[in-house]
DNA sequence: GTTGTTGCAAAGAATTTGCAGTCTA
DNA sequence: TAGACTGCAAATTCTTTGCAACAAC
């Protein structure tokens, strides 16, 4: 296989994620890495990106079809907010009763992804004050 | 609010949807229902299956950025074949231990969504014989 | 006859890729 | 200096949308 070279451009995408607490998508990885390295393109990003990830540097995580990159490598899950579509990570034990029962068919499990959908505790409060206001109407 | 109309075309589409026992895609679907009503295009069908899926009539499943639709809308999870793509229904107990940690914090959850990747029975046995092919070379 | 729907094709959004020039090791 | 990597722009893939013709009710 060939030999990897290190480059700015990886450098950069890699701290740019590193230092990310959200979970940025491709194009909000390239608007931060812009600002060390002005000249990198979208493109790059999208290949370092990738790299990384099948190097196990990083996590992918998709929602609403769309790729979203985060530092954390190790077993947790994801709630996404309808409202605001933050994203934050969830800890869960594994749910192995669940697993032994997709097994005990022949399957093989290699990964679980949970995700809980709904609003996040900020956006509740906000809805439930307009739900309320909306009803004295 | 308008009023919908019973058309062909949503009549064919959910009726295909409905006979579906795999989880097709927006194009399997149409590939599906121009069998039944060759002179349907692909973006009604987009359209249709929409708007069923915002009616509560059939469920939609997003796998590697792709929807696929289901006829069966009560609360499931599926497993997802790294190997043949294959998608499956997992029925699991809803894993309240998991929703109260989540729910603590001031989050509403409205959705869950358990998703297993890795090989259904068929093709982990195939792996496995070739693997052990490979071993004995 | 209204007006919700359709077919078509063009537009969008996210991501990938081909290529010629650039930079790392 | 070989060849991995980059920037750029064009291409892909899946999905949505504008619009004029069509068809339910």
């Amino acid at each position: 296989m060939k030999k990897k070279r290190n480059t700015k451009q990886k450098a950069t995408v890699y701290r740019v994620v590193q230092s990310s607490n959200d979970h940025p998508t491709a194009e909000k990885v390239y608007e931060r890495a812009k600002k060390e390295l002005p000249s990198i393109s979208l493109g790059t990003v999208y290949r370092v990106l990738k790299e990384l990830v099948s190097e196990g540097k990083i996590k992918e995580i998709i929602v609403n079809k769309q790729s979203h990159f985060e530092k954390r490598t190790d077993h947790h899950h994801h709630f996404i907010c309808r409202e605001c579509g933050k994203i934050e990570d969830v800890e869960t034990p594994l749910c192995r009763y669940t697993c032994r029962k997709v097994e005990k068919k022949g399957y093989v499990v290699e990964d679980i992804e949970y995700k809980f959908y709904g609003l996040c505790d900020k956006c509740a409060q906000k809805l439930n004050i307009k739900e309320k206001e909306v009803a004295q109407v």
